[in-house]
RNA sequence: GGCGAUGUAGCUCAGGGGUUAGAGCACUGGUUUCAUAAGCCGGGUGUCGGUAGUUCGAAUCUACCCAUCGCCA
C-alpha cells in the first residue's frame, strides 16, 4: 500500500458559514487523516471555499457589501472554524487565491489549446429579475417562479467544454474500477447519467464579463470568465501542490474526494472529463455520504435549523459530537439529526460504556495498587479473551475504515469496551482486594484492564483525538497519542508497563440529563 | 413520465433462498458496589411495505402495486 495519503472535501461554496453538512464531511476527512497517519502513511489533506459566481454576487449585495469582502469573510470564517475544532487541512484552496488563479488559468488555456473547448451560441429563456435564463424547474406556467413575470428568449454567446467526447472513456473506466465511485448506489447513478438517453451533454464553462465579472477571466477570451464547476474543482489540484511540489503526483496518484451526494455530477462525471481533456490521472476514489437531515428536511439555511459545529462544541464537546457524527450515519445513506438521538449515544456510549470504564479502572488501580499498573501473574483464560477481543476490534476498525464505514469500526471499538466491562464483573476486583489469597488476581485483573484501555484509546485515537490523548495521558502512556500505529498498537498486552503511574482524573464524558438541556435551551 | 435507492422490533439499523429473524438503544425483572444512579445477568415484542408468482422451502429471487427520497425529463 502506498505511503501517502491524500483526501479533499468539497470546497465548499462561500455563500454561508460552515453547517452540520460541511462539519461531517470535513470530521470524516480528519478521521482518515489520523487514521492513515497512524498506519505510518504520509497524510495530506485539502479543504477550501468556491468564491466566484452569480450566487456569490447576489449574496454579497444582499450582505451590502462587495463579493470580495463578502467572500473575504466566510472563507476566514471557515477556515477559523476548522481550526478551533482541530480539524483544520494541510491546504487550504479559495478559489480566489492568485496561485489558484494561476492554475486555472493554465488548464484552461491547456485545454483550449488541445481542442476541447468550443465557443458555441447559446438561446434560453431569460428571467431579468433573476439576471440568468431558466430552466423548466425555475418555471411554471411559463412564469418565472420567483419573479411571477415572463422570461424573455435570449441568445448569448457561451464557451463549452466538450465533455461528452470523454462520456465512453469514462463509462468504461468506471466499469472496470469498482470502487472509483462508491458506495456501489452512487457508481450506478452515475453510469445511469452517462447512458445516451439521459441527455447530459457538454458543458458551459463561461459567462460573458458584461454579466457576470466575478470570475477567473478566459485566456483566450478577456470578455469572458470561467463559470462555476471549472475553477472549483481544480482547487484539488492546487491543494495538492499542482504543478510544482514535488509531493503532487504521488499524492494525486491516491487521491481520495468526499463529498455529499449533491455534488455527485460534477464530480463523478465533470471532472473526470476535464482530468482526461488535460491528460491527468483520475482521481482514485470519490466517497459520497448522504445528507443529515434535521427535523426530516434537509438541512438549509433558510429553514433555519442549521446546526453550527462550534455551538455543538460549546455544549456537548466536540469529541462527543463527532463520536455521534461517525457512530450514527451509515456512510452513504441519509441520517436524521436530532438532540435525542446526541444525547442519547453520548450517553449510552461514551458516558456508561466507555467513560466508566475509564473511571472504575483507574480508580480501583488508584485505591488497590498505590496508583501503578500491577505487575501481573500468568494471563488465564479470561485474559485471554480480552486479549483476542482487542485483537478483532483493531482488525476490524481497520477493515471498516479501509471500506468508509467509520460507525462499523466504532461499534467494533465499542464491543470491547463491553467485553472489557464484562470481564471486570466477572473477575471481582473489588472483590479480591479484600482477600490477601487473591493479590495476584487481583494485580493480573487490573493489569488487563489498562492494557485493554490502551488499546481501546488507541483504536478510538481517529475519531475522538482529545478524549484519547486524554486516556492514554491518564494511563500513563500520553506519547502513544502521538507515536501509536495501527494495528500494533493496540496488541500485545505489554503497556502501559508495570509501574506506571495512572490518574483517576474527571468522568471523562459526563452523562448529559436532557430534561436539564430543554430547560437550558432559549 | 423514465431510471434508481429505500421500506425488517417503540427508535436507529444489520442480515439476506433453508432449522424457532438479529444487534444497540428504549422499556423491564434480578444482581453488584470498583465506577459517571454507571456495570453485569435475564426478559417481551416483529403479518421482514402490500399482492401475486418461481421454489421442496422466500424476509431473502421475479413481476406488479403502495409510500418515501434522489437523479433525469
Amino acid at each position: 500500500m502506498s505511503s501517502v495519503f491524500y483526501v479533499t472535501t468539497p470546497i465548499y461554496y462561500a455563500n454561508a458559514e460552515p453547517h452540520l453538512g460541511h462539519t461531517y464531511t470535513t470530521v470524516v476527512a480528519d478521521m482518515l487523516v489520523r487514521w492513515n497517519r497512524m498506519h505510518g502513511r504520509e497524510a495530506w489533506s485539502v479543504s477550501g471555499t468556491d468564491e466566484h459566481g452569480e450566487k456569490m454576487v447576489e449574496a454579497a449585495e444582499k450582505a451590502g457589501t462587495s463579493p470580495q469582502a463578502f467572500t473575504e469573510q466566510i472563507s476566514a470564517v471557515f477556515q477559523r472554524t476548522w481550526a478551533e475544532l482541530g480539524i483544520g487541512p494541510s491546504a487550504f484552496v479559495r478559489t480566489t487565491n492568485p496561485k489558484h488563479v494561476a492554475n486555472v488559468t493554465k488548464l484552461l488555456q491547456k485545454v483550449w489549446d488541445e481542442g476541447w473547448i468550443e465557443l458555441r451560441e447559446y438561446e434560453g429563456l431569460y428571467c431579468v429579475g433573476c439576471e440568468r435564463f431558466l430552466t423548466e424547474r425555475d418555471m411554471k406556467d411559463g412564469l418565472c417562479i420567483d419573479h411571477e413575470r415572463a422570461p424573455e428568449r435570449r441568445r448569448e454567446t457561451n464557451y463549452f467544454f466538450l465533455m461528452s467526447r470523454a462520456f465512453g472513456w469514462l463509462r468504461q473506466y468506471i466499469e472496470e474500477h469498482p470502487d472509483f465511485i462508491r458506495p456501489e448506489r452512487y457508481r450506478n447513478e452515475a453510469l445511469a447519467m452517462l447512458r445516451d438517453e439521459s441527455g447530459l451533454g457538454d458543458l458551459s464553462i463561461s459567462r460573458p464579463k458584461d454579466r457576470l465579472d466575478w470570475g477567473v477571466e478566459l485566456p483566450f477570451d478577456r470578455d469572458h470568465v470561467c463559470y462555476v464547476w471549472f475553477d472549483a474543482l481544480i482547487s484539488y489540484l492546487t491543494g495538492a501542490g499542482y504543478p510544482d511540489d514535488p509531493a503532487f503526483e504521488a499524492r494525486w496518484a491516491v487521491a481520495e474526494h468526499l463529498i455529499a451526494k449533491d455534488i455527485l455530477k460534477p464530480h463523478a462525471i465533470f471532472w473526470p472529463c476535464m482530468l482526461h481533456a488535460l491528460g491527468i490521472p483520475p482521481y482514485k476514489h470519490l466517497s459520497v455520504h448522504g445528507y443529515w437531515n434535521v427535523d426530516d428536511r434537509k438541512i438549509s439555511k433558510s429553514l433555519g435549523n442549521v446546526i453550527r459545529p462550534l455551538a455543538m462544541r460549546d455544549r456537548f464537546g466536540f469529541d462527543a459530537f463527532r463520536y455521534f457524527l461517525l457512530r450514527d450515519m451509515s456512510f452513504g445513506v441519509d441520517s436524521v439529526f436530532t438532540e435525542d438521538a446526541l444525547v442519547a449515544r453520548i450517553n449510552a456510549d461514551l458516558a456508561n460504556n466507555l467513560g466508566n470504564l475509564v473511571s472504575r479502572t483507574l480508580n480501583m488501580t488508584g485505591r488497590f495498587c498505590d496508583g501503578r499498573v500491577p505487575e501481573p501473574e500468568e494471563p488465564g483464560e479470561a485474559e485471554d479473551e480480552v486479549r483476542a477481543a482487542a485483537e478483532t476490534a483493531a482488525r476490524a476498525v481497520d477493515e471498516h475504515v479501509e471500506k468508509l464505514e467509520p460507525a462499523r469500526a466504532l461499534e467494533a471499538i465499542m464491543r470491547l469496551v463491553d467485553a472489557t466491562n464484562r470481564y471486570v464483573d466477572q473477575r471481582e476486583p473489588w472483590k479480591a482486594a479484600k482477600d490477601e489469597s487473591r493479590a495476584g488476581e487481583l494485580r493480573t485483573t487490573l493489569f488487563t484492564c489498562c492494557q485493554s484501555l490502551r488499546a481501546i484509546a488507541v483504536l478510538l485515537l481517529p475519531f475522538v483525538p482529545d478524549s484519547a490523548t486524554e486516556i492514554l495521558s491518564r494511563l500513563g502512556v500520553p506519547e502513544l497519542a502521538d507515536e501509536a500505529r495501527l494495528p500494533d498498537s493496540a496488541l500485545g498486552f505489554e503497556l502501559p508497563a508495570p509501574g506506571t503511574e495512572t490518574r483517576k482524573g474527571a468522568p471523562l464524558f459526563p452523562r448529559i440529563d436532557s430534561s436539564e438541556l430543554s430547560e437550558g435551551e432559549d
